[in-house]
DNA sequence: CGGTAATCGAGACGGTACGTCATGTCTTACA
DNA sequence: TGTAAGACATGACGTACCGTCTCGATTACCG
């Protein structure tokens, strides 16, 4: 995606402006409208480019979403701070990001990608790549270093743990069956924590 | 929908072989091409019925997938048999679920339907109603009864357990990060009993 | 159409409240919104009868609006008094009758029965029985009256006498270029007059 | 209708092709199986054309007709030649005419347009503009002609002397209830110098 | 007077065409 | 070569009417 600045050298440069400008474009609608009401050309209506400048650069409307929501996303994927204690950490892990989950209809978007994921192999792959698996590793570490420290037994099932932290969140953003709040980050952590063997 | 099987008493009666038909093919089509590739004219069509049929009962294709899913997914909403203890409780609720899940491509449809329930309030409660709510009764009976025995403490945060259970079944089911199996219930299930305080 | 009154005997009779709720139904709504915005949904609706009534009776719209319209149709189809000349004769023929067609929009009507006319043999020779003949009948006798008072040859080609007589008022009526007014039809009947040649 | 070949300079052009096709396809299903019979789809079909491409440029079946018809119908609409009388003209004029409408069923297509013109008044003008007022001006300049040669008087009804010409025409053409042959037209323009006085 | 039969209202049904919309490709002219 | 403009083929959408069909309820007549 929108990746190769300019294939070779020769020729006109790809236009920043008109990149910057579709994944504005994209990620406004997205987030306004919800990405049912979408359309490609209302993408390039919005952005003042042409529907061929977005088609070469992005493949599908799901691709294009994917990178218009990335830099929103990436908001909290900084490194977590070594807080001492796996309560404490799966808290400042989780919290910020429940806390921007909660803030804009992201629910929309999350389920038309997820709908892409399911009927497009590729862009399953590169949604678990750039969207699931670094806040996966990022839990990882939290639950390595507890296991350094002692926390929790080294045997632990680090994938069942990482759903048991992941798993409630997307659910309560997609269902919507029960609040995105902290009262709920709170239990959820105290949960995940008891699971894990550290009582 | 579907519902109204004739408001009054006069008129036609409602076709109950055009209305299984429908819902058949409407299910056939979903589980083999995948919601986004099922047209109401296929649907139609498959099921030997006019286009205007379909729509004087269902609202939307949405609505059709919420019908046509309901039967083949209540299979195993039956009552969950009283095992004696939690874990056996729980296990012997969440795996035959997990392996229907895993029969066939849900995860397709499910996302399909999530991507309606973002953006139809109605269709949310209804789907909610019919899909999630009865399997959550179904677990809350089970915490109920543990906590009668004394297993697990009463004030137990009933709906954030409920998410531990659930959520990460969802999340394989959507992500397909990871697989799911009768390892995974094992793990998972522990998880759920550990978190909630069974040790 | 809307013939037989009871093809045998036995059995409930045929409802006159219902056949004339539907010819009035449909010539209101025929002169109202026009032909073309008449459906049988719509003329049973503003009948308070049942679709199934309609076509137990009359076999399609065309011949539905034939009906319909021949009452109102035929309310300048009285005989015509002698005046003693040929110009009189036409005069009182002709006039009343385009009076009739600029009152109301007939156009409309006109226009969608030649349409029906063009493409059913049936329906075409019913309505030329009814609606052509009878004021060509008209026509003639006063053309004889003409010939045997010796004011015009008895070879005149009466056919196409007819249509100098005719034509120009379907003509104005359906194209609507010129109007259709007493000045129109007093240089109608001079003109037909000299045409055969009763100077 | 058709017209704007592309409004400022950029963008791709209008497919020429893809014109000449709708019109073709058009013209021949028409005078095929009649207007009722042509749906859009069929048109779109047998050009090979999309349906969106038709309503760019055509707002509806009729207006379309209307296009697809001008062709044929022109192929007549050439100068007329000073046959040095009245009767010599008229018949030069009208014989060609009539032996077109009688070759082929223009009767349906010519209805069609008709009862789009009762109840579309921007249609009615154009199709006036192009169908019939033209022919009124080859009409109207051989009137003038024999009014400038004294074959018949200054003051003429001019508007009531065409429709004593074409009327009858029309009026064959769409109730059929005599033939259009030359018999007819040879007793017309008899009819109509007559009628203007040119005895 | 009870049975038979044609009618009626309501309205669901299989079709067919409608006119619109979004997708992804393409063809120009300009930069 | 990249771009804005915008026409194009494709194909689904949801709606409207058509003419047919089942219902249950109403009348008549006829035995």
């Amino acid at each position: 995606m929108n990746t190769a600045p300019a294939a070779g050298r020769r020729g006109r440069p790809r236009s920043e402006a008109a990149r910057r400008a579709i994944l504005e474009a994209a990620a406004q609608l997205m987030l306004e409208a919800g990405p049912g009401e979408v359309s490609m050309d209302a993408v390039a209506e919005r952005a003042g480019v042409s529907k061929a400048t977005i088609y070469r650069w992005w493949p599908s409307k799901e691709r294009l979403a994917l990178d218009a929501l990335y830099e929103t996303w990436a908001e909290v994927q900084r490194p977590v701070p070594d807080t001492g204690s796996l309560h404490g950490d799966l808290l400042a892990l989780i919290r910020p990001w429940v806390r921007l989950l909660a803030s804009r209809p992201f629910g929309r978007v999350m389920a038309a990608l997820l709908a892409a994921v399911q009927s497009d192999q590729e862009f399953a792959e590169e949604y678990r790549e750039r969207f699931v698996e670094p806040r996966r590793d990022q839990a990882r570490d939290i639950f390595a270093r507890a296991i350094a420290r002692g926390e929790i037994p080294a045997d632990t099932e680090m994938e069942v743990a990482l759903d048991l932290l992941y798993g409630p969140v997307y659910h309560r953003l997609l269902h919507g069956h029960q609040p995105l709040n902290d009262a709920f980050v709170r239990a959820l952590v105290d949960g995940v924590v008891a699971a894990v063997g550290a009582g």
